[in-house]
DNA sequence: TTGTAGGCGTTATCAG
DNA sequence: CTGATAACGCCTACAA
């Protein structure tokens, strides 16, 4: 691999002025810059980032923690992300957390020894203060999908309360007044935040709130076959579904179906994300669209306007959900 | 950020002694070790990565192309060889290559200009004469889900004619005679190779390949869907449907259900992969299972073993697909 | 506009 | 077992 003295050899330059080239700097003779970029090209020069890094002190490397690398959501995350940091020069280490606090630790510091220049985090297990110390260092933080009050200019998160709201009126616009509610793992906000809206819609129509119509899943589909069967143990009648992501929606039809449960006509389901494969279950998923592509680009254009300082005009630090209707709710 | 420097001062002994204790290179006393442990732990020293980079000329990073960062199949990869790297302490970069030539290419330089240790490949469009010459260069390479012959012991592949054999005599097992097929991009060997199986199972049953009952799709939900309008307006009779992948067999379940199918009665589906939804389908999707996890894994020890020297006895490069049996097929 | 020289934080090769 | 010291490839004042 030719290194930048090579270059300047061969351009009969110094080195000053071939990475002046090699940064576009403005103060280079039109002739020494034809002369630096023959000789670049003659030798295949290509800078060596990890050099250009440890000189800069910059890693033009963004650290992206999610929970998991499989699975509709994160993948979506990761290439809003990716797409928007490459465009710019920047790379990402994206490292899993599995959502347990332990590992989310250990892979915060992970990306932190690789000197990232940011980190954009996906966090469900750790706690608000741990992020606020975090804050606190050098390294700049921003986090997704999840709300810090005294970090909010560093988040980018959604109105999860509003689309439990959504979801479960939805229900209720359709007649549906037994409606059963399957959560996510309330250690994580965007779980506690859903259900929280789906209490508000009920209440707004006075419905009680019936506990022994409500399960605590755990984001994936045995989640939400494990809810619907809680419920059809329970003796209690329902008509309808809401569940805190599609994954659970999925493996609550599929329980459904599994026992003599005519979809969508005897049970209403309602999902949550709005995945890829939400449009293609039977019936197709009615759910809260969760844009979570455009939330990971909006992280990675924070990372770009706050930490090297490239002009992003607008940057939206709330989004907001929306119901998107098909078939497996129905009237009551 | 504590660098060696200051922890040596602490301590009282060398750069080269914290070095070496920080390597754990043998040739330490255990006071001096002490001395220089308890030092680093004051300073809450970690060891900048991009200069051990720099010295070393090792950057313990693999960077790893993807066709998409989103969707069952690369999820299922990357977490594959992530979870094995970095249990070794290296860490992954990866990039989307959309499966387009010069986005591949693209990729690849840029994690060449990161200075990858090597490279984890699934190159789809790029053609072999191109691997074939990356390869003789520095960074070494490893091939998933594809084989090259004169790579062949940097490939993990799987028998992909196998699996589209597999499939197709599953349907055949069944009474099925007249059955079509979805293709991928013929562009890609996967693809190739799965209809090869088709074609070689529909010959030993000595049924004829009915070119009217073929479709060529796009790996994506709207090529199941265009592929099953298509042998619906050719007005061939069929019973069966393979599809190259399982989201295509999403999207012909789905086209099919609304064009009045009675899945699975009306018409056999079969799909490929084995993706993590397709249990969740309706009807449970039979299908041939990919094990894309294990692949990667695969992948990942191979690095370690070639470019870590580290030792990986179970090194495999050749996966066998199986039929997963579920309700998507039914007898003629 | 161009060149010189010091430094970024480590590793690695020698001596001792 | 330990310590100097020269790389590693590039950036960046500062000078010229």
């Amino acid at each position: 691999m030719a290194t930048i003295y090579q270059v300047s050899q061969l351009a009969g330059v110094s080195l000053a002025t071939v990475s002046r080239v090699v940064n576009n700097n403005k103060n280079v003779s039109e002739k020494t810059r034809d002369k630096v970029k023959q000789a670049m090209a003659q030798l295949d020069y290509r800078p060596n980032a990890i050099a250009q890094s440890l000189a800069s002190n910059c890693s033009n490397s963004i650290g992206v923690l999610v929970s998991e690398l499989s699975g509709p959501f994160f993948g979506e995350m990761m290439a809003g992300i990716e797409e928007e940091l490459r465009n710019a020069g920047k790379h990402v280490i994206i490292t899993p957390g599995h959502s347990e606090e332990d590992k989310e630790k250990d892979g915060i510091e992970f990306l932190l020894s690789r000197h990232c220049d940011a980190l954009i985090l996906h966090a469900e297990a750790v706690n608000d203060d741990y992020l606020i110390a975090l804050s606190k260092k050098k390294t700049p933080i921003i986090l997704i999908s999840r709300m810090v009050e005294s970090l909010s200019s560093h988040c980018i998160s959604l109105d999860n309360e509003l689309g439990g709201y959504l979801a479960t009126q939805a229900l209720v616009a359709k007649g549906h007044v037994d409606i059963a509610y399957i959560a996510g793992a309330l250690t994580k906000s965007d779980a506690k935040d859903r259900l929280a809206g789906h209490k508000r819609a009920l209440k707004e129509n006075n419905i009680a709130f019936n506990p022994c119509l409500y399960f605590q899943g755990d984001f994936k589909q045995t989640g939400g076959k494990n809810g619907l069967k809680h419920f059809i143990d329970s003796k209690q009648p329902f008509s309808a579904v809401v569940c805190a992501n599609d994954e659970m929606a999925s493996g609550a039809m599929k329980y459904a179906r599994e026992h003599g449960f005519n979809l969508p006509n005897d049970l209403s389901i309602i999902g949550f994300d709005n995945g890829i494969f939400a449009d293609y279950l039977f019936p197709p998923l009615t759910t809260i669209n969760n844009p979570i592509f455009a939330m990971g680009q909006m992280a990675a254009r924070l990372v770009l306007k706050n930490v090297y300082g490239k002009e992003k005009p607008l940057i939206q630090h709330f989004f907001k959900p929306e119901l998107i209707l098909r078939d497996s709710i129905t009237e009551r």
